[in-house]
RNA sequence: GGCCCCAUCGUCUAGCCCGGUCUAGGACACCAGAUUCUCAUUCUGGCGACAGGGGUUCGAAUCCCCUUGGGGCUGCCA
């Protein structure tokens, strides 16, 4: 059975191009049938933390990727890692040097690693220096812990970032000396920034959490991730989770970097915005007004679902959201001075705001449907263009240039608060 | 420096493995137009690439070599 892991070490956040590793490594078990284990690598005591740990697994369960089983823990398995570092030391393939046991590398021998995505890579060990195995202060090397780990699990394809091309040969040769079978590699190239360089914090957000905080939805970064270096054909895009655990290939993966675009990840979360359903969309939005600080619960779930039904074609991140809406969840919203110089000052806009306001006092029936009949009406009327009313009319209940429909704006708002803004806009 | 990975529009990519169907297809972004009460959506159209040089071949984006460029590793971090 296949089995692949993801090995994230809990020394800071779930960064995007490990999310992207371990989203690749997750395709893989479920399109073959095979599991997906998590190993943590917190053999690092001082720099690991029990809170990234919690936030990692959390990042990872917002995306969708479910593991297999209970994750292992390196810090738990030193006694593993010395017994096997002595038992190499007893067949004298290392040496001690304090306390540290130190493998000896072979020189002038070739490694040839057959990667599922590069093809052959050729080392050669006069390149390898000998690899502490167990350091001066007990714990186990990374490339060493993890080879031994690696066959307990009985993991078949390590599929990891090209940053671990070079550990390889050195992984292969731990494999060799303790006589374990040697798994098939499949490096993933780097994730990159907008610029060519490393991903990094001067790129701007790196980690998913911050991803889920902007108002990205997981179906979009997972979308995009999967899209970064691997492509489903047909010139398709937009493909959920499920599909992709179909259709996933690890050997059409390119051998090429890609650089982190986010202008296409917010062209794609809005297109996942705009195909939810509001009711879907109105616990998220919730949240998202929660941590904006937003009182959302003084609009029913009636007016939201609205609300969203007219935005969402207008938000390219959930937290847009409340600045396009917070007129109608408080009284002190920003208005748009040039705005209100172009529509609010002249007499004639006045005259037309304090008209319009004064057809609607009488009517019971505030949808937009009678609205935009007594605006329509009023125009012909008037001899104005519909315009010549609606423009002043959003920017007096809005404080906006821009907005939904001004007829459904003004539905939602209610008959009330509509009235007595665009009455305060006149004076 | 040494070792290793890579090179199609600004970006993500299809095509490359199995040379001809490629005057190189799609998407994001950008620009223009249509629709519309604004914005957004939607629809049309436009801009825009095989890094360079040698081979091999009747023929190369596709195969080989070199150059250039980018990236990674070079820790008793992971």
């Amino acid at each position: 059975m296949i089995k692949v892991r993801f090995a994230p070490s809990p020394t800071g956040v779930l960064h995007l191009g490990s999310a992207r590793t371990a989203l690749v490594n997750w395709l893989f078990a479920r399109h073959t049938g095979g599991k997906f284990l998590l190993r943590i690598e917190d053999t690092d005591r001082v720099r690991s933390d029990e809170k990234y740990l919690r936030e990692i697994l959390r990042d990872l369960r917002w995306m969708g990727l479910n593991w297999d089983g209970e994750p292992m823990y390196q810090s738990r398995r030193f006694d593993v890692y010395r017994e096997k570092a002595e038992k190499i030391l007893a067949a004298g393939k290392a040496y001690t040097e304090g306390d540290a046991i130190i493998f000896k590398v072979e020189k002038g021998r070739a490694i040839e690693v057959d990667d599922i995505i590069h093809g052959k890579i050729t080392f050669n060990t006069d390149d390898i220096k000998d690899q502490v195995m167990i350091k001066s202060d007990g714990s186990p090397a990374y490339n060493f812990c993890c080879v031994v780990d690696d066959a307990e699990l009985d993991i078949t394809h390590i599929i990891r970032g090209d940053d671990h091309i070079p550990n390889t040969p050195k992984q292969i040769l731990f494999c060799e000396a303790l006589g374990h079978e040697v798994p098939k590699f499949a490096h993933m190239p780097l994730m990159m920034g907008a610029d060519g360089a490393k991903l990094s914090k001067r790129h701007g957000a790196v980690s998913v959490d911050e991803y889920m905080r902007e108002g990205f939805l997981p179906e979009a970064l997972a979308n995009y991730l999967m899209l970064l270096g691997w492509s489903p054909g047909e010139d398709r895009e937009i493909i959920s989770l499920g599909e992709a655990v179909e259709i996933f290939e690890l050997e059409k993966m390119s051998d090429v970097q890609a650089r982190f675009d986010i202008q296409k990840l917010r062209w794609m979360n809005g297109e996942y915005i705009m195909a939810k359903k509001v009711e879907e969309l109105l616990p998220l939005i919730k949240k998202q007004l929660a941590a904006d600080g937003v009182k959302a619960d003084i609009a029913g779930d009636e007016m939201l679902l609205k609300l969203i039904g007219l935005y969402q074609v207008r938000i390219k991140t959930l937290s847009e959201f409340f600045g396009l809406t917070d007129c109608f969840f408080k009284d002190d919203y920003p208005v748009d001075e040039k705005g209100k110089r172009k529509y609010l000052e002249s007499k004639k806009n006045r005259e037309c705001l304090r008209e319009f306001a004064g057809r609607l006092e009488g009517r019971d029936d505030f949808s937009h449907e009678r609205i935009e009949e007594a605006c329509r009406a009023m125009a012909e009327e008037k001899g104005l263009k519909a315009g010549e009313i609606i423009h002043p009319t959003r920017m007096a209940i809005s404080g906006k240039m821009k907005g939904a429909g001004l007829f459904e704006m003004m539905e939602v708002l209610g008959k009330e608060k509509t009235l007595e803004r665009m009455r305060e806009a006149v004076g």
